[in-house]
DNA sequence: CATTCGTGGCG
DNA sequence: TCGCCAAGAAT
């Protein structure tokens, strides 16, 4: 049966004459720079992991050179990226490829979905764009291109749903599915944007239902917006920003001056040591942590 | 399935 | 100005 995926030859043309030049896609890249991008990139702009990634790939090669090091130092390395649990399970990645791999990162999508801070997309991603894997690669630029191209909806659902799974698993190409899955993320990046797409650029305009019925605005209730002033995350952030700018173990007083509700930031600090993101030293005094946290 | 978890830029 | 959103994962 011939493949039936009319928008796969107009995209792939566009991807072709259109991709950003991104150093983890180049010829040169090694599976780890690919794993280090897509952990950096969960939820963070290419613009922001740019630098951080350069530095980490210049500092850490390879993932037995970060093994090397204790977690504070991926922590203070990931910089103001944000989510730095983040950064410990990259470093517990490269514990793991250590230890279990050979201090290779594994090609099969399962042995990288059991990694920590892997999960479905991450592992797909890696398998699909590091080792030319088959996989559906289902991120939030594909969920919204897709939603809109073929269910001719204005976004996805909240939750990757089943129905969305199955299309993109029919969509695949069964030669270089890999191109495919990043040309798609790569529309849905700079052309199928989420709030003001520019349809008149967009290689799949003619097929795509959204458009076709004039962009209809989605109905549903509006997504929840999250909050952040005021939140314990703030606080995480605000403590963990004096933790990273100090090599030596901190005081308590200088913990407590950037945050003035007592209770939130004692509930935050407890948290952050909790998470393995700071040791509480015997003295009263706290730093960015030189050993894994054990549960 | 809903929450939690950082940070900063842009419309 | 400020709400929205950015290559998600874990619980």
């Amino acid at each position: 049966m011939a493949e039936s995926n009319p928008l796969r030859e107009p995209l792939l043309d566009w991807y072709g004459t259109h991709a950003r030049d991104l150093p983890w896609r180049r010829a040169d890249a090694t599976p780890w720079g690919v794993l280090v991008s897509e952990i950096m990139l969960q939820q963070t702009p290419v613009a922001r992991v740019l630098p951080v990634w350069a530095q980490w790939l210049a500092r850490w090669p390879a993932p037995r050179d970060l093994a090397a090091e204790p977690p504070g130092e991926a922590v203070r390395a990931w910089g103001r990226l944000g989510y730095p649990r983040r950064a410990l399970n990259l470093h517990a990645c490269a514990r793991a490829i250590t230890a279990d791999h050979g201090g290779e990162v594994p090609a099969d999508h399962d042995t990288l979905r059991a990694l920590p801070g892997i999960g479905e997309y991450t592992a797909a991603a890696v398998a699909s764009f590091a080792f030319g894997g088959r996989h559906a690669v289902l991120d939030t630029n594909v969920r919204r291109v897709l939603a809109r191209a073929v269910r001719g909806e204005e976004y996805p659902p909240k939750a990757t749903t089943a129905a969305e799974r199955a299309l993109a698993t029919r969509l695949l190409p069964t030669v270089d599915a890999s191109t495919w899955g990043v040309a798609v993320m790569e529309l849905g990046a700079l052309v199928c944007t989420a709030r003001a797409p520019r349809c008149a650029d967009c290689p799949i305009a003619a097929l795509c239902r959204w458009r076709l019925a004039g962009r209809p605005p989605h109905d549903g209730p509006a997504r929840k917006g999250q909050a952040y002033a005021g939140t314990d995350r703030q606080c995480r952030g605000r403590l963990l920003a004096v933790l990273r700018g100090s090599h030596d173990p901190v005081p308590k007083a200088a913990l407590d001056a950037v945050w003035s509700d007592p209770v939130q930031r004692e509930r935050a600090l407890d948290g952050l040591v909790h998470d393995g993101l700071a040791e509480a030293l015997t003295d009263g005094t706290y730093r960015l942590p030189l050993a894994v946290v054990s549960e």
